[in-house]
DNA sequence: CTTTATCCCATATGATCCCATAAATTACCA
DNA sequence: TGGTAATTTATGGGATCATATGGGATAAAG
């Protein structure tokens, strides 16, 4: 599970360590693969374990064979992500096209957050953070709303 | 399975890398070769590694004889159909009708889709990735609906 | 005999590997 | 417990290797 969060340099190269205690959860998988795509919605980085993402192509891939929305999914998804593999010293290199879409430059955050973990320009992650707060009343309401239903 | 993607040069040969990433898989094939035919519904290219085109190519012969449905299934597919070798150093060479169906020149994006890949002329590609946008909300939440169905 | 495809080599760029250092953490022992 | 050694982690730079790409020679085809 990645949880906390933690920030890193990225080099001019675009390497940048792993957080260790994500690189030994990844280590986990069939592969030590980290495998990253650029969110479709916002200025961040999506983050899955080897397996866990071949998970959700294999769904992909169970889609009716030249549906449009089986197309879509492959391009938002399949197609924009990259498995990247670790250096010696645990770090990965970012390619250009994502540090661009993140506004990576010097440093990036990685946020975990469950099953998955995210990958930021910390500025535009602290701003994000703060406009949590104003859903957060509603948002723990909800989840104490799904707490009932699963009986817990 | 190929995944991410991939900007490379045509020269004025027609010759095109393909991404070594996509290559290595392909090679897993009985015939390192890839298939590629023009995408009926549009300015790009479907290409397969060699055994999956030809288990697809099965289920075509597995259909009536004559019936007009497998006719033009054969010939939107089969007969559209061209298996490209590598050269030394990993390039394929477009045949002139696939350049011009998807309108190709100068550089061309290699998009993974998990069990092939497709080739775009990256304007059109970007045009596409820009209007799968719109769908984004939709097809997810059909991916999830999926998940939870099929228990994963 | 011209055109087109294939092969072969040469090169630049960029990715990967390898080592070296520094900071931080943990382990160990007086 | 305090302090020191050993280990783990993060980071930087350089060497090496892989990949993509260009041009020309050779072979095949029309």
């Amino acid at each position: 599970m990645f949880l906390s969060s933690y920030v890193n340099g990225v080099d001019k190269k675009g390497r940048v360590s792993v957080p260790a205690a994500f690189r030994s959860e990844l280590a986990t998988h069939s592969r030590a693969q980290v495998v990253v795509y650029a969110a479709p919605d916002d200025k961040y980085l999506y983050a899955w374990g080897y397996d866990d993402f071949l998970q959700f192509a294999e769904k992909i891939k169970k889609m009716p064979a030249m549906s449009p929305q089986r197309q879509r999914l492959a391009r938002t998804l399949l197609a924009a992500a990259r498995p990247l593999g670790f250096d010696d010293n645990g770090r990965i290199m970012l390619p250009e096209n994502f540090i661009k879409h993140a506004d990576i430059s010097g440093k990036a955050i990685f946020a975990g957050q469950g099953d998955y973990f995210t990958i930021w320009q910390p500025e535009n992650y602290e701003a994000k953070q703060e406009a949590d707060l104003e859903h957060y009343e509603d948002d723990l309401a909800a989840l104490s709303g799904l707490w009932e239903e699963l009986g817990g």
